[in-house]
DNA sequence: ATATAAAACCACAAAATGCCACATCATGCC
DNA sequence: GGCATGATGTGGCATTTTGTGGTTTTATAT
């Protein structure tokens, strides 16, 4: 089998590859000391796993590029546009409401501009800036590092500023959902923050559309139990994820 | 040589397609050092999988950008365009950058975006919003109260976050000018929170068009030794506010 | 319409990468 | 120790990518 120091290798690669969605097989030559060769035959043997995909170069992360905001806006509008509505309906003048970023909770936002008297919490920046043009939503934006795909922020401000909320009804995205029913999210971080997002509220719900059952992004977002429901355009009953959500959740049919 | 990989070319210039809705040739030639030539081979193989449509000079989407809402409606745009730009050629490659709200800075943030290696500290919405769509600049939100007049976060979230960092540049606007060359603000919160931005600056600017001579708001901002210079469209001599600001701080005429 | 500058296209050369075969070295095993 | 095995490096050669110079096309102003 591998040796001990290739073994190290292969971790890193992953690792950065991880951190950065791409490597190439210069820079790594130079960074761990050994010939391009050695590197090309690591990204093959990674290759053949199915963990990476091999371009001129280097390599990329096997796994699709999570599609840019615009792009997942116009995928299923009318779908979304439906899950807003029905998230909208359960939200009352007065409450304080956390929306999570992302394309299906934007149509959210939009439901709610007609809203008096609502206090909304997001770490989106549309979301921040639609709701805050209304004049009448109370806005609070969780600042931090912004992540250019999601044009939302995440990471150790954003978390830290949410400990400091606890709100009326929590609405939090996804990126996929697993064979179990688990939520899955495409990085760790943004699965830990998504978590976090979902026990500051006395109730929180998941929005996603019925691609997400279709979807299989790599990190867990951990359960929680203030989880009042899942809130979806249709439930394809051929799926084994759409099965598994079923038993676990209660579903709102949007 | 290690040549920079050409798949994240590509995945750049659609993430920025999806931006902005356009790119052009001559940008991204120069963005990623390469030339025209290569860029052109790029854009003719996504067009070829029908990903972009090919246009003189370009690609686009088809979808036609809309110009940024605050920007068309400020008063002096030209001169505030010409601050923006005179603040910008301040800025050199790898620095940190503290930009605040208000319509002379965004575009300030609109002559930064072909910038590369940048981290933009803001707590102003279309400011980040802007940014983050280059993917290029790293763009930091500071969180907290949506102030719906400004687009822009102020209150003790933002406080406490801007307590955290410390930048190279700092760009701060005022509400008006006194007659002893003081900055003034319209809110003790916005002066307090400004005086900090300031101080968050190893050099701190003001930025701030002549309009703002002939304008009082009754929060004196409290002055800070780093202040570098104010940065104006021109100088009119005949108001007692402009002839002492030129006394106490360095101009620069944009 | 004509002039002009910029952009696009084309073909070829240069450079970098990928692949293969073989030599070398370390490690594990008998 | 001697041998087998697997990882690594090297050099030759094919492939891909990129740059360059020249020509043709396009956009725009006069």
């Amino acid at each position: 089998m591998n040796r001990p120091l290739a073994f190290d290798r292969l971790n890193h690669i992953l690792q950065s590859l991880d951190a950065s969605g791409s490597v190439s097989v210069g820079e790594l030559a130079e960074r761990f000391g050994v010939s391009k060769e050695t590197i090309r035959r690591d990204l093959k043997s990674l290759a053949d796993q199915g963990r990476v995909s091999l371009v001129h170069g280097g390599a990329t992360l096997g796994l699709p590029a999570e599609p840019s905001l615009s792009r997942r806006e116009a995928e299923n509008a009318p779908g979304k546009a439906a899950i807003g509505r029905k998230a909208a309906s359960l939200v009352r003048d007065g409450m304080v409401v956390l929306i999570d970023s992302g394309s299906t909770t934007l149509f959210l936002a939009e439901a709610l501009i007609t809203r008096e008297h609502l206090t909304v919490i997001t770490n989106s920046l549309p979301i921040a800036l639609t709701l805050c043009r209304t004049q009448v939503v109370k806005t609070i934006m969780l600042g931090g590092e912004i992540h250019a795909n999601d044009e939302a922020s995440f990471g150790v401000d954003t978390l830290e500023l949410l400990r400091h909320y606890t709100v009326d009804l929590a609405f939090v995205g996804a990126g996929g959902i697993s064979d179990e029913g688990d939520f899955t999210d495409y990085t760790r971080l943004a699965a830990e923050q998504r978590h976090l997002m979902l026990k500051a509220g006395r109730k929180a719900y998941v929005v996603a559309d019925h691609t997400k059952f279709e979807r299989r992004t790599p990190v867990t977002i951990a359960p929680t139990p203030s989880l009042a429901g899942l809130i979806i355009d249709r439930l394809p009953d051929e799926l084994a994820s759409a099965r598994a959500a079923q038993q676990r959740w209660p579903i709102l049919l949007a």
